[in-house]
DNA sequence: AACGTTGAAATAGTTC
DNA sequence: GAACTATTTCAACGTT
């Protein structure tokens, strides 16, 4: 086990404030989201309905990599088992 | 904000020995479960495939109830959407 | 395939790309968090303790000391700790 | 569907019928301590600190000591802490 | 035995 | 405020 015992300080500042501003950015972007939703809901449109087809969106391209990662699992199953190396 | 401020010892013993003692279980079964995939394996099986078997068949009869789900959300969006209640 | 009505307006699928497109952009933002949580790491910082830190500057520091007084209270009903005033 | 050979021998189904009740098992345990929790959590006590007082009893104290030790050289690092010596 | 990968657990946010 | 979902964090495992 050999953990840093000696820290560069301003090594150490440089990577927390690019981490923090790139987590002040994430959170800008879920309020910018929020907002988009704000706005649907004002126009009339049902923002749990539209959060879920877009969900599902994500999901149907999410899909073909799932299946690609299945015929792989089955070609490697097929390939070894009982007897394998 | 209502955290509580008088602690009943007894029944916080309780309560961290009930968790610590299900959780020394859950430990057990995990050992178990590690220890089946062993014997797997001395008796010649591929542990790797086994276990993606195994998650394939959790999987499998996830999918029933994603399905269903997938369905209900359907019925959900086709009822209402822009003129939503 | 059961064409769903005209649900799809213009509108509706501009709400939808401009949030696909946000969500999109804060994927973005996790990956490069990562990234450099994972070039401290091989500066040879350690990453956990790096996020508990990161995650403390963030609590502003009333909470930070109501939260260690939760734990010290927990801890002395359990008597975990050595011996308590 | 397509046969997949003689895979499933006996043997084979007999450590899958295993694994997946041990594993049945261990879902239920992890069932019952969230239980446990919602009932700490009715009484008034703070899940979130229970969580981590509990794994602070998992720990070994020299584990423990040495992440404070870490946090502290990082906090000081950073100037966090008030006037270190 | 460190490293990355992956699955499990925990926390935070959203909806009803 | 209770339940569900999504994100984030943590631990285990196989790999090299």
């Amino acid at each position: 086990m050999s953990k840093v015992h000696a820290i560069a300080t301003d090594d150490l500042k440089k990577i927390v404030a690019r981490i923090e501003r790139l987590e002040d950015e994430k959170a800008t972007l879920a309020t910018d989201i929020t907002e988009v939703y704000g706005e649907a809901k004002a126009k009339g449109y049902d923002v749990k309905i539209l959060r879920k087809v877009i969900r599902m969106r994500k999901m149907d391209s999410s899909k073909l990599e799932e299946e690609q990662q299945l015929i792989e699992m089955y070609q490697e199953a097929l390939g070894m088992l009982p007897q394998a190396a």
